[in-house]
DNA sequence: ACTATCTGGTGCGATATCGCACTAAAGGAG
DNA sequence: CTCCTTTAGTGCGATATCGCACCAGATAGT
């Protein structure tokens, strides 16, 4: 009657890893980003620059899983700093498209740059296979834990 | 002359998953708190418990990267709730020891108690061996990070 | 011992995040 | 078309997080 506890205890210590490192990094990024300007500004920025812009606040509220009054006052500063602009969404009258602006994109680029040299700094003592090593099983484990939130 | 670049979209794109890991399993684990608590609070009480009371406000902000002013207000609503208790430092009149009152340990282990069934529907599709295979790995990242940063 | 400097903790004001309630447009049923 | 339900976005109030300034106790230099 007992073999259905798989040990929880490592489940556990993987998150608390994640979240560790998730901490420590998003601060590390934030210091690096300009005066006023919050990783969650970022995240937006590239986002829309990777999987390209046009999408609605609320696609990217869910993207990121955070209310959609928090993306609201997110666009808002991003609109506010010229880094975005709105358009209006041919497909519903209510909704809008999130589009980069040349400052947006380039403001984007800018930070990843800016980070280049921290990167560097993790290679030197992390070579580029042993992080290869993990981002498949964390890519599923990302996958697996969006495909089973219960809706925000 | 170009070499030193070991494509830094690699390491970009790990701390990018593991950013949404942690977004995704903090709002899974808030979800299963009591209503009123945040993460923060379990964080601390989690760090309490795991590692020992006794500890300074500052030591505990410093674990957790953050201004010492947010542990001041996360204890204080800790402490409100009577999961925490303070005692005065001997070895420093200006500092205290946080301590973990029995409601406090109950409320961190009825958490961690919670999300059983969230670890389970994990490792039935995350097989233990998996994801010790990440964990050594990602605790040296986690070091390296912590022995990095720049003070908060 | 005395003074200058440093350090742990907190109060305060600004901003971020979030839940609730509301408006307006969309979609569906009759 | 009309009514009803659902959905996208926002305003508002409550709380969290954070930077700055301050106080009190600790530490260092003389």
């Amino acid at each position: 009657m007992s073999k259905p506890d798989p040990d929880p205890a490592i489940y556990f210590a993987l998150l608390n890893e994640i979240a560790i490192i998730a901490q420590l990094s998003g601060s590390l990024l934030e210091r690096r980003l300009p005066k006023g300007f919050l990783v969650s500004h970022f995240a937006v920025l590239n986002h829309l620059s990777r999987l390209g812009d046009g999408r609605t606040p609320l696609e990217i509220a869910r993207a990121f899983q955070v209310p959609k009054t928090t993306m609201t006052h997110t666009l808002q500063g991003l609109e506010k700093a010229g880094l975005i602009g709105f358009a209006p969404n041919p497909r519903d009258g209510r909704s809008k498209c999130v589009m980069l602006t040349d400052a947006g994109r380039a403001f984007r680029d800018a930070s990843v740059a800016a980070l280049g040299p921290d990167i560097e700094r993790i290679a030197r003592d992390f070579p580029p296979e042993r992080i290869a090593g993990l981002l498949p099983a964390l890519a599923d484990l990302r996958a697996w834990l969006d495909r089973d939130r219960g809706g925000v």
